[in-house]
RNA sequence: GCGGGCGUGGUGAAAUUGGUAAACACAAGGGACUUAAAAUCCCUCGGCUUCGGCCUUGCCGGUUCAAGUCCGGCCGCCCGCACCA
């Protein structure tokens, strides 16, 4: 028996002759295909998780599995480096940001290497650093002079405790993403990106996106929230003299109007309380409201009446009061709607608090329109309109296209589309960014940073020791000149929300080295990418920018593209079982041990509970480090069993049996290759036609795993792929032991197996095939191809029936005729019971599948 | 409320256009080898059974020669969004 396999020796023995021999370092080659293959890049955080572990295994058997097929595969690794965890680290150990992220990378980058990654690592950069970051103030500016991206003074999301503006993707239920602090509500003057110019293209657009969860783009088009419907302008009969001018979905709904609402943050409603208290107060109340879940749910309706009263445009002599209302939402439409209470539930629970007419305009069909009433639930389906003069009868969608047109004629409204989506807020009061290029003048107001003075470089002394905005704080850098009058002038202090950096990375991935932020050449070769992973927490934030940014790169001419991600695919998460000791403290995984069936701890011996599967969090304490495991299995072992059992998009169970299971399977396969070698003819030996039978049923196996796996592999089944290697090595091993497959065909059988193995154990593959005999290198070499004349069967199994339950099966030759089946089929002892005495009414008869008699 | 998904053994799961449900693995149990252990190998492993078989994919119904798969109606769970007019 030759000795065992050493997987630390032989690991760190191909990584080292990858990196030396440059082996996946790609240039752009017009005359070959490429594939671009990206995983989102990480955080540095300090080490990397099981998270990283799953992505970067996905990852890295598409890239090596495209790259055995002949494409030319990019597939680099950067940082996202800016962040807020950097200051925080900053302020709580007292290290700068800088060297803290650095340190962290160094340490993420051998953890990754250690995993044994088909990365181009020449292309590797991190964000925080200038020569990334210049390009992407040069990008900003580009925005800027097309009006891409703009400054506003209004109310924004500030989070309290990382004391910084978000964006309204980065709140989540009224709470900040980082912190899980509610928001306050602040006006300042912020950066904003017009995502909202793109609504419609982005919006569309995702029907394109065929590689894309359907989840995905579903979130988005929520996110989006496209509506159709009207502006309608209501004439004062007392109040202002321009019109109050309202956003509705139900046009047709007029008649029913009972009153109109405008939202506190409306320019009416501030006016207002410039001089009236009462307005002043119910104002401030509203903005102390929460905007979580609950408090959405169980605050009542409420308003102030502003005495105000607007003339309804159809009936004459009809007024409706307007109130101040904390239901209306000043960020859409217009801040202002009319409300019909019978056919709008929050319309409705405010009209009975306030005792307004409720007035059905819409009748559902069956119903008399003289009797139908609504009482506590607001009537939103089909029907015909009623109560409306002129579109008395109309169904619903008539009488909206009617009454817009009514408006049109009269000048007093017209029909709109509306988006939820609103502008991305993109300036954040934090250090660890990268600067704003813009410089504030007194006398010419906002400036851009020349080109020539940019990068805007982040100044290395910095004080954290007191609150607030530290680039505001420090003493020289903000104080510069007016680059257009000279005058004294200000920095912007804000940096950029780190979401900047990475809607852009995977295009400066095509050209890392370029002078400007992208090579035209290299990302007209490279982009889209074909095939992107990461984690479903982006469907919104990281992939709606990036899909906004390529079009705003697009309409600057820096690429001519607009959709970055071809594929994308969303891998679920690993979770691990809780464990609790008896005091109730979460217990790591590694300080607890089966005994005699149930679990204690290992120091004491004491009783633990065994609690939920959960994610790997470190507040419940149960997470795996990957770096332990690839020392102790070694990474082949890690990948395998981090592509078993789950499919990759679903959530999986990490358990050390189940690694165990894959570390014996590592070994498995190293002992069936190693201890046959020597009964090896010499490599390049191809089976002859003059096998035995034995031999060519180990081919026809051979040749379907190919088939299978390589289907598996292009579908992202890993799962499935996994299964049918251990077939496979099982088939081998019967067939090694029978002892009756002839050499050549063994080493063909071996020499798959090993092929196959490599997108998801390259370490094991590539030392197996030298084991084989092979001087080549493995990872240079095409992916096995099944030969079809091999997948054809002899004979098959059928599946034989009786009214559709299965009696009996038997062995047929391939190809045979429906009656001759019939025949052998009534043979079958347990059929011949079932069918004996009794009329066959009909046979159904399918080709290699089954007969099934109908008696 | 809107949108997406899921429901199959003790567990993770598999089942290509409807065509042999439970492949493969984990766990468990039994055995072989060994002074012993580890490693390895072999066997059993959905339920019931009179050992012939019968039943079984959340529940009810339908279509079909045939349904985990298609259709209708329920039940349960997970995820995302949500006072968006």
């Amino acid at each position: 028996m030759a000795q065992r396999y050493n997987f630390r020796e032989a690991e760190q023995k191909w990584q080292a002759v990858w990196d030396n021999e440059q082996t996946f370092a790609v240039s752009a080659d017009p005359d070959r295909p490429k594939y671009y293959v990206l995983e989102m890049f990480p955080y540095p955080s300090g080490r990397i998780h099981m998270g990283h572990l799953r992505c970067y295994t996905l990852g890295d058997v598409v890239a090596r599995y495209k790259r055995s097929q002949g494409f030319n595969v990019l597939h680099p690794m950067g940082w996202d480096a800016f962040g807020l965890p950097a200051e925080n680290a900053a302020m709580e150990k007292g290290v700068h940001p800088a060297s803290w992220t650095y340190e962290n990378i160094a340490t993420m980058r051998g953890q990754l290497r250690a995993m044994g990654l088909s990365i181009d690592w020449s292309r590797e950069f991190a964000t925080c650093n200038p020569s990334y970051y210049r390009h992407e103030q040069d990008l900003f500016l580009d925005f800027l002079a097309k009006d891409l991206v703009y400054r506003q003074d209004g109310w924004v999301n500030w989070d309290p405790v990382d004391k910084t503006v978000l964006a309204n993707e980065q709140v989540i239920d009224g709470k900040g993403w980082r912190s899980g602090a509610p928001i306050e509500r602040r006006r300042l003057a912020q950066w904003f990106c017009r995502i909202t110019s793109y609504s419609d293209e982005l919006l569309s657009a995702l029907e394109t996106l065929d590689r894309w969860p359907a989840k995905v783009r579903a979130m988005q088009e929520n996110w989006i929230g496209r509506s159709e419907g009207a502006y309608i302008e209501f004439d004062f009969a007392t109040g202002p003299d321009t019109p109050l001018r309202v956003y509705t979905t139900r046009p047709d709904t007029i008649f029913g109007a009972s009153f109109c609402a405008i939202a506190a943050d409306h320019l009416l409603a501030e006016s207002l309380a410039t001089d009236n208290p009462g307005a002043a107060a119910f104002i401030d109340e509203c903005r102390q409201l929460g905007t979580s879940e609950e408090a959405i749910q169980t605050a009542e309706k409420r308003g102030f009446d502003t005495g105000y009263r607007v003339r309804h445009p159809f009936v004459e002599g009809l007024e409706l009061p307007v109130y101040i209302a904390n239901f209306v939402l000043m960020g859409y439409g217009t801040g202002a709607i009319f409300g019909c209470p019978a056919h709008d539930q929050r319309d409705l629970d405010f009209a009975h608090a306030y005792d307004l007419p409720v007035l059905p305009v819409v009748v559902p069909q069956g119903e008399d329109p003289a009797a139908f009433e609504v009482g506590t639930e607001a009537y939103t389906g089909p029907g015909a309109l009623a109560n409306s003069e002129f579109l008395d009868g109309m169904d619903v969608d008539t009488a909206k296209r009617t009454v817009i047109g009514r408006f049109e004629a009269m000048g007093c409204g017209e029909g709109a589309v509306n988006y939820r989506l609103r502008d991305w807020l993109v300036s954040r009061q934090r250090y660890w960014g990268c600067p704003i290029p813009v410089i504030h003048c007194d006398s010419c107001g906002v400036v851009p940073v020349p080109r020539e003075d940019l990068p805007v470089v982040l100044p290395e002394d910095i004080d954290f020791e007191s609150p607030g905005n530290p680039l505001d704080r420090h003493p020289t850098w903000k104080h510069v000149d007016c680059p257009s009058c000279g005058a004294a002038a200000r920095r912007d202090t804000d940096t950029f929300d780190t979401f900047m950096d990475s809607s852009w990375y995977f295009a400066r991935f095509c050209s890392p080295e370029a002078d400007e932020a992208v090579s035209r050449e290299a990302v007209d070769y490279w982009l889209p990418v074909d095939q992107y992973i990461g984690g479903i927490e982006h469907a919104i934030l990281h992939l709606l920018y990036s899909r906004y940014f390529m079009r705003a790169m697009r309409d600057t001419g820096h690429l001519d593209l607009a959709e970055p991600f071809a594929g994308l695919f969303t891998q679920g998460m690993v979770n691990h079982a809780t464990y609790r000791d008896d005091a109730g403290e979460w217990l790591e995984p590694q300080r607890v041990v089966q005994q005699d069936g149930a679990f204690v701890r290992a120091d004491t011996g004491a009783p633990v509970t065994v609690g939920r599967i959960e994610k790997m969090s470190k507040s419940k304490k149960n997470t795996i480090d990957p770096t332990d495991v690839i020392r102790d299995y070694g990474a082949d072992t890690a990948r395998w069993f981090i592509l078993s059992d789950s499919p990759p998009d679903r959530d999986m169970e990490w358990t050390d049996a189940g690694v165990q299971g894959a570390y014996r399977f590592v070994n498995r396969v190293a002992r069936l290759v190693m201890g046959n070698t020597d009964a090896l003819p010499a490599p390049g030996t191809v089976p002859d036609g003059g096998t035995s039978p034995e031999s060519q049923k180990l081919r026809a196996l051979v040749h379907g795993a190919i088939a299978d796996v390589t289907d598996d592999l292009e579908r992202f089944q890993y799962n499935r792929a996994v299964a049918r290697l251990y077939e496979l090595t099982n088939d081998i091993s019967s067939a090694v032991n029978d002892g009756a497959a002839d050499p050549a065909c063994l080493r063909e059988a071996l020499e798959v197996l090993v092929r196959l193995i490599a997108p998801m154990m390259p370490h094991l593959s590539e030392e197996m095939w030298g084991t084989l005999g092979h001087e080549t290198r493995l990872s240079d070499t095409a992916w096995p191809e099944a030969d079809s004349s091999l997948l054809v069967a002899d004979t098959v199994t059928y599946a034989i029936q009786v009214n559709g339950k299965l009696r009996g099966t038997i062995d047929l030759p391939a190809g045979v005729e429906s009656a001759a089946a019939q025949e052998a089929a009534k043979e079958i002892a347990n059929v011949a019971e079932f069918i004996a005495g009794k009329e066959i009414r009909k046979a159904i008869f399918v080709p290699d599948k089954l007969v099934n008699f109908v008696v």
